[in-house]
DNA sequence: TTTAGCACTGTTACGATATGAGTGCTAACA
DNA sequence: TGTTAGCACTCATATCGTAACAGTGCTAAA
């Protein structure tokens, strides 16, 4: 990325901060109808023209204002933004609605989606915690009818799982219950791998449970990824960028599919991550932006959370937004799940 | 509603499926060129008009087609559609998708709202059965930190619920254990509302378990709501009628909203229904219809499960489509969770 | 290096005009 | 009495030319 002025910066930032703030390509003359930089509108004419010659700008048409690039933005949000921190009257209205949250995990997920998205006023996307190595904690096998069992697995850390059984043959709930305390016995603690490895003696119908309950723990099926909760998808398309329906229509897709989702949303993420216009990789992308974090305990449990809207996005408000969002979540994994 | 005459009935169903077919609006010219009536445009047109009188076609302007209205539907619907069942080899790809299914719930529940939204090329929208009068199967209560507990709860019928609760002072795993013990003897099979009557001799750590336990049972939090599973948003803002940004975002924000949602899903159903145009009720379907049906069993267990798409839609697919698709989680849920 | 001035360009808005689909009405006809 | 041909009328839609306008790029002077 080449260097630019100090003048050529000014402009750059000038530019996009309008440009987010109206939606319209902003010209030579308007752009000095609000802010005085002390040169005339040709000064900033060349200097505009310089900034599109090295690709941070464009023009629609001859005759229209300039409009950011993608490779503007990321110039913006990676030089211009300087460390942005949220302010505390917005700190304190977001920690006060987790604070009348309930217990359970859902909850939070589904209020931080809510916050996330009411505070931006974009798209909000959250999943739920992953453990890295999900261990068992308690397995219970209930009887419901004659032929059928419901299995509850525990995992450590709380989540919950449960699968409905068909037997070959009736069982006796003691029956059950005995198997459920040599299973656990056994394997409590342990994650898929090591439960796989060890191979105590143990019946068939054992074997069976075994092969059910390292499949949840190893989560290798699908259900998982249904757990991403999504709010305020109707305050993006609310954006002007948005009025053609077609564009509407590809964003709307990609974020119901879930395979596009887990692919942007598991990405490896330090700190909070800009994804601006989909960055090459994702076409439907192309004039969105996604603000994205990873939250929870590293090597442990985690989960990511951000913030999707118009390519011209407050980046500011939404980096710092979402990175105190993902904190209170993180303590919030921390503190429910323990260390 | 008024009598039609043999012809006015088969004109009304020529221009609605017609209509249905090209989104235009149907002149009496076009409507005689792919349909041989043995009659004149001229007389087609004083059908239509009297058609028009009687409110079941419109005009958008005086000189187009005429365009079916929100009666001359629920008139289709209910009389000139004959009792449609699914064609066997739908039903049977149907059925073979639902075979491949896990044993979650969960799964099925998303696996019928895929289904919907491919089959009827319409939003889905599904809720998780839910339990008339939810009893308590058996309750766990595992310690996780030192002052915390995991509260599970498995419900009779095989839903899980999870708390993550804080005790006020330390607690042993084995008296958490004997207390887990004393409340399923106390409490297993019952409903909140016996729970709550039932006042037994306990100390005020059960009374706090107790009551977490009676609200989970009667399910007055709001994580149910979340329950919906939805697909196939993105096929019905393809359709022309949402081309105009402003219908497509009315549609989106009402399907985000927990509310809205709820209040359709729980309106009683008997059989099918079809809502059509929002039917006075919901402005923001103005150009929508729903075909409903709640599944399970009554008295027991029952979700509600349905397509929506434009007011254009063809009902008779998808009524069968939507009563096949009930029978099915029907079959499931009195399978699962026994009678 | 900056700036004033000016020609140039492409969007947008507007009005005039033509086209065409489809209606409603009237009068004739079976 | 129901049906039909014929015709005037209406209104959306498309096309074209014109004018206004915003903003640019370039040139020459400060």
């Amino acid at each position: 990325m080449a260097e630019l002025s100090n003048r050529q910066q000014a402009v750059l930032g000038l530019v996009i901060k309008q440009y987010i703030a109206t939606a319209q390509p902003i010209g030579s003359k308007t752009l000095l109808e609000t802010n005085d930089l002390g040169v005339s509108s040709a000064t900033i004419r060349n200097e505009m023209a310089a900034l599109e010659d090295m690709g941070y700008l464009t023009h629609p048409h001859t005759s229209a204002g300039r409009v950011p690039t993608d490779k503007g933005y990321r110039y913006f949000v990676e030089r211009l933004l300087g460390d942005v921190e949220l302010p505390l009257a917005e700190q304190n209205t977001i920690r006060h609605q987790f604070h009348q949250a309930k217990i359970e995990m859902a909850q939070w997920m589904q209020l931080a989606a809510a916050v996330l998205s009411r505070s931006m006023r974009g798209a909000a996307i959250v999943t739920a915690p992953k453990m890295e190595k999900p261990r068992l904690r308690q397995l219970s096998l209930l009887s419901t009818q004659a032929q059928r069992t419901l299995m509850v697995v525990v995992f450590q850390g709380g989540n919950v799982r449960n699968r409905n059984l068909a037997l070959h043959e009736p069982m006796s709930p003691e029956l059950l219950i005995q198997i459920a305390n040599k299973l656990n016995s056994l394997f409590g603690g342990m994650d898929a791998e090591s439960i796989r490895r060890n191979k105590a003696e143990i019946t068939e119908f054992e074997a069976e449970i075994i092969r059910h309950l390292t499949q949840l723990l190893s989560g290798d099926d699908e259900v998982q990824i249904n757990q991403v909760y999504r709010d305020g998808l109707s305050e993006v398309l609310q954006e002007p960028e948005f009025e053609k329906s077609s564009e509407a229509n590809a964003l709307v897709s990609a974020l119901e599919q879930p395979s596009f989702l887990s692919e942007v949303l598991n990405a490896p993420v330090g700190a909070v991550q800009v994804v601006i216009g989909g960055e090459g990789r994702w076409r439907e992308l192309s004039s969105c932006s996604i603000v994205l974090a990873r939250y929870g305990v590293d090597g442990f449990a985690t989960g990511a959370l951000g913030v999707l809207g118009p390519t011209r996005m407050p980046y500011g408000r939404a980096i710092s937004t979402v990175r105190y969002v993902a904190d209170l979540m993180s303590d919030m994994v921390s503190d429910l799940y323990g260390e």
